[in-house]
RNA sequence: CGAGUCGGUGAGACGGUCGCGGGUCGGCGUUUGCGCCGAUCCGAGGAAAGUCCGGGCUCCACAGGACACGGCGGUGGAUAACGUCCACCAUCCAAGGCGCCGCGUUCUCCUUUCCUUUUACGGGAGAGGAGGGUGGGGGCCAAGGAUAGGGAAAGUGCAACAGAAAGGAUACCGCCCCGUCUUCGGGGUAAGGGUGAAAAGGUGGGGUAAGAGCCCACCAGCAGCCUGGUGACAGGCUGGCUCGGCAAACCCCGCCGGGAGCAAGGCCAAAUAUGGGAGCAGGACCGGUCCGGUCCGCCACGACUCCCGGGUAGGCUGCUGGACCGCACGGGCAACCGCGCGGCUAGAGAAAUGACCGUCGCCGUGCCGCCCGGCACGGGACAGAACCCGGCUUACCAGCCGGCUUGCGGA
RNA sequence: AGGGCCGUGGCGUAACGGCAGCGUAUCCGCCUUUUAAGCGGUAAGGUGGGGGUUCAAGUCCCUCCGGCCCUA
């Protein structure tokens, strides 16, 4: 197999209209821990899209920058590990910064939960 | 070299790997909207922030004037404009410096008087003088700082408490004259006491029964004139003797202001509902087809088909070349202006600048080291473009540079 | 982007530019077997920060900080 893994992050990777973020905020499926809380939902496609969520109460704008491209990092870094065809919005849970590997380990778990949850309503 | 004060600059550098946004070029795919791949160039700030002012731009409204409402307010200039900037004026504050005082306190020295004691030196108390330290008062100079700094003699209003009296006022104690046996009564006065943030000019002299700008000199203030200055204002002369504070209270005067904002505005345009026009008596569904069945419609408020329109989601645009940046020259005290040459320097849209590593540099701590220096660990602020500019305000790590005043030392 | 409002003891809320109150809570005492309720009393201490105007500022003005709301 010559396709080697690339560790992009394009733009149909991005969740971008607001009819896309309400369809996953109604699904109604949600994981957390210390640092996140990941929202879930099947989007019918060969790959995952990334929506974030951060709030004037993590900080300034650079603060919420931060946490954003962290975020988009982890994302991108492990997204061949992540369960396939899912719409993910991610929502912070402290206002302190983590470091990339807590975020990337918290992403990868917190996705599965949420897909195997996914499975069992869907049976 | 030190102290004070004001201002400017600055915002770590280089390289590698993996990624992100945009432009250009090439290739592939494509539903012709775009997507993917590769190369190459570019990719946050001095405050991008707060949104406190001012403009450009866009749309809407609009004969002209006045009123209302809001903002601004020393003078002259700069500017597209400003509540900004520059220069100057006025008032207030001021590090510090230099003189002064019948000043206080303390130390030293000198002269002298008295007491005591001694052989003598000496000890104690007082007076005078000189010098030093320190403190206080007042004067001059002064880097620099602050000022929403027009008008209080257009009018209205406000000033608690205290005080006799708070604005063309008043008379508590007092002072003086007269009456009265005293208590007290009548009158004069505003020097003194007292209250207050503020008491109707201040100091000195004359004058008086006591007093008062009642009279005079100087000072402050006011009015007029002269001189200098574009002007704010400054200086001088003369006059009459005095006419308080607050307008960031109402207000008066002068100047400025049409409203909304890139979610402005323009273009394209699903689904659903709907407006106009034309055609037409059938149309849609079940079913392989006919028959058949169901629903909608049928001399119309018209099913169905076609065309056109407004318009929602969504998309495109506005969208980055500009009161632009750098350097040189000329004008100007300066803010700034003119001219020449060179440069292109972010354009996202659930929103691009990130992750990891290496080398060097900066700061702090520890260790080694006489110093130079070396090693280890840690730190690196405030903060992220959202149509674009000019300001203001606020936040902020280290370093560097300069102006002015002043102290000490040297040439 | 545009506009409006608010900030006062622990909490809720008043105050013409002129001594910063009131209720509740706290503390102490009475009542009660005890608690609650009730009654009486004491004190503490607060105008979000900074600056200006004024004799005097919670109040007027400027500027920061924090919070809430409305419109598109």
């Amino acid at each position: 197999m010559a396709e080697t893994r690339r560790f992009t992050f394009r733009k149909a990777e991005h969740l971008r209209s607001p009819l896309d973020f309400r369809r996953v905020y109604a699904r109604r499926c949600a994981a957390s821990d210390a640092w996140l809380l990941v929202q879930a939902c099947p989007n019918g496609l060969p790959h995952c899209r990334l929506g974030l969520s951060v709030s004037r109460k993590y900080g300034n704008a650079v603060a919420r920058n931060r946490l954003r491209r962290l975020y988009r990092e982890a994302f991108r870094l492990s997204k061949h590990d992540l369960p396939a065809g899912l719409d993910l919005v991610l929502i912070p849970r402290s206002p302190n910064e983590p470091t990339l590997d807590v975020v990337r380990k918290s992403l990868k778990s917190l996705a599965q939960q949420a897909s195997r949850k996914l499975n069992r309503q869907s049976l």
